[in-house]
DNA sequence: ATGTATGCAAAACATTTGCACCTGG
DNA sequence: CCAGGTGCAAATGTTTTGCATACAT
């Protein structure tokens, strides 16, 4: 019996080995969903994997060229990794916890569109981030402050 | 018979320096208004001063604490680096000369306000970012790719 | 003078790459 | 079996830092 990982991998054009299926299934299952390649590594060492860093970041970038996951440069060096799971959006990150909101706005992407229209560009891609601090105490991935 | 440059740096709270002159004049007069670090080093160099890259790193580092400069993060690798001219405004990249364009988006600022107070948030800085192709032929600025 | 800024070289990081070995189909 | 994938270590590219010297006030 073919995991889904493995379907999804094949689909990709990708060989099935244990350090791809191992890293789609933390991206998959990753609460919350946007990792690091530290974070990912750190979880396979946690997990007993023996793979290394290098090969995170190899894995990750065939991903991406394979659309399986998006990279994003929030601020504070390291990118983040997170699964497409087929619906576009943006992300307002807490700068105090690091904790990442999803959110999508059929306005703004239509005045993006407009707007690069006028400018006479063909728009790939846009990368939208809003930073600022959720107000709750209940913040959840306290981790080192993003902060610059 | 004091400088801008010079009055400026006051305003801001910093001595004024040789280094710190040459690299605001750099910033105030460049064109594109966009440039990395290395970019600044090099017309330092250029223009005969001798002065280190790191500091040139740790001014740019002190003019951003201090609103007078901007750093973005397109995708490439550096950071890029702007003069604060009072005006906010986000940008779109050509992915293939690595020239930039301004916008400000009015509908787009508010909805960013929207979304946030929704998700809770208190925001306090956002980066907008539309990647694609301009399709001029008088692209100025040809550089290396910036494309992934 | 005196505390801050600077230059240089070395460190710190995130990420990529070379290469010998291992593994999936 | 054999192309492609992986681990490790070393290289890369950007940005930061330590420290002795130089400079602004």
């Amino acid at each position: 019996m073919p995991t889904s990982e493995g379907q999804e991998l094949k689909r990709a054009g990708l060989k099935v080995t244990l350090p791809r299926m191992k890293i789609l299934e933390i991206l998959e299952t990753a609460e919350p969903s946007h990792l690091t390649a530290e974070d990912i590594y750190r979880r396979l060492l946690e997990s007993g994997e023996e793979i290394g860093l290098a090969t995170v970041y190899r894995v990750l970038t065939q991903f991406e060229a394979a659309d399986l996951v998006h990279r994003h440069h929030f601020e504070g060096g390291q990118a983040v990794f997170e699964l497409d799971r087929g619906h576009h959006h943006d992300h307002i990150v807490c700068m105090e916890c690091g904790h990442v909101e999803e959110f999508y706005d059929e306005m703004i992407e239509a005045r993006q569109k407009a707007v690069a229209a006028e400018a006479g560009f063909d728009i790939s891609d846009h990368s939208l981030i809003l930073y600022g601090r959720c107000k709750r105490s209940d913040c959840p991935n306290r981790r080192d402050a993003l902060a610059s």
